[in-house]
DNA sequence: GCTGAAATCAAGAAAAC
DNA sequence: GTTTTCTTGATTTCAGC
């Protein structure tokens, strides 16, 4: 699909605010208000947009405890068995193949120590992982949403 | 501050559906518009909801390439120094200190390679990063919003 | 404190152009 | 693409639980 500067800017006004009016992005594009919501309807239907969702203070909810984790899996594992096998643990927030030595690398998020550790548990005991090794969070440093390069 | 059972039910409609009337979530959590509207104000007020985000498909975007870099550092290395050092860098999607072999584990994003193999260039030039261990992101298998636990 | 109801005002949706 | 119109949701005020 095609995508000009003005939706670009578009994309960073709702990334920036998912609830800011059509008006109001109008505004800051130089565009009337239905103008807007077309191009908006048009990138959501295309799957550029694919939603919109809240930002919340983990520690807030009660899951503050995070942890990457790399697999190192049998030869014949595929990616779609580490997709089944990882989205069945509600604690994976992210998980991709990677290159370099582990197969995979699992972003888990937990209450606290005691549930990371047994959530790493589940996910060793799945028959294709040959082992693991952690990286528990510490703090988080820096955590931007998705990333609008700008037009050129 | 207190959050109880509706408020987790608002939190977890919000990251559904960030554009989702209050009339719709009062719907789901028996309440009325003006109630909704009330806990969400407070909700935002006390940082519970940080804010209000669009979920873009990165490809879309023209940047697809992504990387986890482990930093490590030098002894005298705070966190607050790594927060500069990556912040300056628009690649960075995400940064953390962690325990195990590395002292910090950034996310990157890029347009391709060639781009990703510049920015981990000009993080490696940062002063107090002695060396990195790359891992490219292959495919992406899970992605999943921020997790709200059920309410008990 | 909290809620729901009603009135007002702004935003969304769908025409016409 | 804009402007107009109509409908819907947001928001404030006020009274009740």
């Amino acid at each position: 699909m095609q995508i000009d500067g003005v939706d670009q800017r578009i994309i960073a006004s709702l990334v920036a605010d998912a609830r800011a009016s059509y008006a109001e992005i109008g505004a800051r594009v130089s565009l009337s208000a239905p103008a807007v919501k077309r191009r908006v309807d048009r990138l959501r239907a295309a799957g550029v947009i694919r939603g919109f969702t809240t930002v919340i203070d983990p520690a807030a909810v009660g899951w503050s405890t995070e942890a990457f984790v790399e697999l190192f899996c049998t030869g014949r594992t595929t990616p779609a068995q580490i997709t089944v096998a990882t989205r069945r643990h509600p604690e994976v927030v992210a998980a991709y193949t990677v290159s370099g030595e582990a197969d995979a690398l699992v972003h888990l998020r937990a209450a606290d120590i005691a549930h990371l550790e047994q959530a790493l548990e589940r996910l060793r005991a799945e028959p294709f992982v040959t082992s693991t090794r952690s990286m528990i969070v510490l703090s988080r440093l820096v955590d931007s949403p998705t990333v609008v390069p700008a037009p050129t």
